[in-house]
DNA sequence: GCCGTTTTCGGCCCGACTGTTTTCAGTCG
């Protein structure tokens, strides 16, 4: 049977949940969560460390207790604890703390006073006025139930990246016409650049902190505002996305755009860091006794827990303080450092735009060098190009190269058909400068035979690098069942690369499988797959991925010059 | 239940807002 790591934090972060309905003691049910969190952003199967017997307790958060249960879930697919827990609570009962506004106590009081177990239970008890005589509830919460109910039944909860920087663009706007704002910025998971974001957190300085919580709740877009106090208020958008702002004073606003960028482990970790220095870390600033020591940037806040600055996209705890403290932070790659672009398309297959016109919008960016690789013809739906095809258009590209002051390789997405055959004649692809091998079709495949597919692909000599590796669809398509691992293993001793499409419905790879490709030393390309002139902006959605992945300038293909560039390309088919 | 440059025991991040409480518990970020 295999059981993923998600399936393991699943279990665990229910055990949490009923541990906490019941009462348990706040810190065990604290290990379990960070256990789960641990589980959900590690890059191997834990599965396959206990068939590899590794040790479990060098995972953070993980003691004997955790390995244990870790070990007893993944052989057996199921955990004691959580059954035993169920035969004390119905198993339905955790999905009412997923309702805001209810938690752990509510929850409980609920099942001990009406027998509430479900949410069809609550919705209906809620109807008929039975919520609000519950000891501690009253008119007004029950009718926030019914509407957190209501809202759970219509909205969807994350966002991705791009429509959160569109809206967040518009509230920026906004802010701009008052004139009591001094700074602002978007912090969260947002200027964390993960690939989805569940709110946009807002934060402000300023000394009139009641106009600018004014002027915030009549933001034209908003539908309602959930809370509003003296320096913070919480609002949900037309879009359905909450907005958080919070207005601090100037000195502070270091400590609170640290506090508000989280992520909640990290921020927890450092200030655990601080304790131990006697200090104490809020959104105010950091304190020694009541004398403030740090707080108008986060330069300060870092500097005052003896750290150096980390870069917001590394703030997850998956080890950067223990980086931090070494003197080991990466120094990541920034978008200025890509020298190319690897994957675009123009309107010979998919793409919107002419050869000429995706030259010089690459060139007028910055860009040396732009691959253009259009679908291979087994992908009818994009109208990608046969043999013929291909030989006129590299006709082209050659009449270009000699015109324009840009450098245009001949390329091509290639289809990896189910056996892991390549979509074109090999004189074909050895007349390509560079060959992009991609999986559109049967997802549906077994881990083993679309692992071997990718691997069996990755051996012809012409083979370039591997598009989009997993095939996800953010928020939209899981990704295939593969061996991400064994596929970057592979990689690494074919001598060829991944790409991270930067697509901001792809970014693909996953941060969590670039740090695992740098750690093997397996490059990774950041290419933006546009097909359209526009699409170039991708390229900054992928920078944020990359960094999120520890990427270094260095661990990046397309950095390299366009010399370096082709004798590196070079070398991957020299390989056999 | 985890963890250790004060510790193998005794800690474990911290404050704002809401509603129901009439001094604060519960929830959230």
């Amino acid at each position: 049977m295999l059981i993923h790591n998600t399936d393991v934090a699943t279990i665990f972060n229910q055990i949490a949940d009923l541990l906490e309905i019941k009462g348990d003691n706040p810190f065990r049910i604290r290990a379990y969560r960070n256990a789960a969190r641990t589980l959900n952003t590690l890059a191997f199967s834990v599965q396959t460390m206990v068939k590899e017997k590794r040790n479990l307790t060098d995972l953070p958060g993980i003691g004997i207790d955790l390995a244990g249960k870790i070990v007893e879930i993944v052989t057996t697919g199921t955990c004691a604890l959580r059954e035993q827990l169920h035969r004390e609570l119905p198993s339905s009962i955790h999905e009412l703390l997923n309702l805001p506004g209810l938690g752990p106590k509510r929850v409980k009081a609920l099942y001990q006073e009406r027998n509430i177990q479900t949410l069809d239970q609550l919705y209906s008890s809620a109807c008929n006025g039975q919520i609000r005589n519950v000891p501690g509830f009253g008119i007004r919460t029950e009718q926030r139930i019914l509407e957190a109910i209501r809202a759970q039944q219509s909205k969807k909860k994350r966002y991705r990246l791009d429509l959160a920087e569109t809206i967040a663009g518009s509230l920026l706007k906004y802010f701009q016409a008052s004139p009591h704002v001094r700074k602002i910025d978007i912090a969260g998971s947002f200027r964390r650049r993960q690939e989805t974001v569940g709110d946009l957190d807002i934060l402000i300085s300023s000394s009139h902190p009641d106009s600018v919580i004014q002027h915030f709740i009549k933001f034209e877009e908003i539908v309602q505002v959930l809370a509003q106090g003296k320096t913070r208020a919480s609002v949900v958008l037309r879009q359905g996305m909450q907005v958080d702002l919070r207005v601090v004073a100037n000195v502070s606003f270091g400590a609170a755009l640290y506090y508000s960028t989280g992520s909640k482990a990290h921020n927890i970790a450092v200030r655990t860091l601080a304790q131990k220095r006697g200090l104490k870390i809020n959104e105010y600033g950091v304190f020694s006794g009541a004398q403030r020591i740090a707080g108008e940037t986060e330069l300060t806040v870092f500097q005052s827990v003896g750290l150096p600055y980390i870069e917001p996209e590394l703030r997850e705890n998956r080890g950067e303080l223990a980086a931090a403290q070494a003197g080991t932070l990466p120094q990541l790659i920034r978008l200025t450092d890509l020298a190319g672009d690897l994957h675009a398309h123009t309107k010979a297959s998919d793409g919107q735009h002419s050869l000429r016109e995706m030259a010089m919008e690459a060139k007028n960016r910055g860009l040396s060098y732009l691959a253009i690789t259009d679908h291979s013809s087994s992908l009818t739906i994009t109208h990608g190009l046969d043999a013929q095809g291909l030989i006129k258009q590299m006709n082209e590209i050659d009449a270009l190269n000699a015109e324009l002051d840009i450098k245009i390789l001949k390329g091509c997405e290639v289809e990896i058909n189910e056996d892991g055959t390549l979509d074109l004649p090999d004189d074909i692809l050895e007349r390509l400068d560079i060959v992009v091998g991609a999986v559109h079709s049967k997802f549906g495949l077994s881990r083993e035979r679309q692992t071997m597919r990718i691997m069996r692909a990755m051996d012809h000599p012409c083979f370039t690098l591997l598009a989009h590796p997993s095939g996800r669809l953010i928020l939209e398509r899981e990704p295939y069942d593969v061996d991400m691992h064994q596929i970057i293993l592979h990689a690494r001793q074919r001598g060829c690369f991944l790409e991270l499409n930067a697509q901001p419905s792809r970014l693909d790879l996953s941060d969590t499988y670039c740090m695992m490709a740098r750690s093997e030393g397996v490059l990774i390309s950041v290419n933006s797959d546009a097909h359209s002139i526009f699409d170039f902006d991708n390229l900054r959605f992928g920078i944020g991925q990359a960094r999120r992945g520890w990427l270094e300038k260095d661990d990046v293909l397309n950095t390299l010059s366009i010399d370096q560039l082709l004798a590196a390309i070079a070398r991957t088919r020299c390989h056999r």
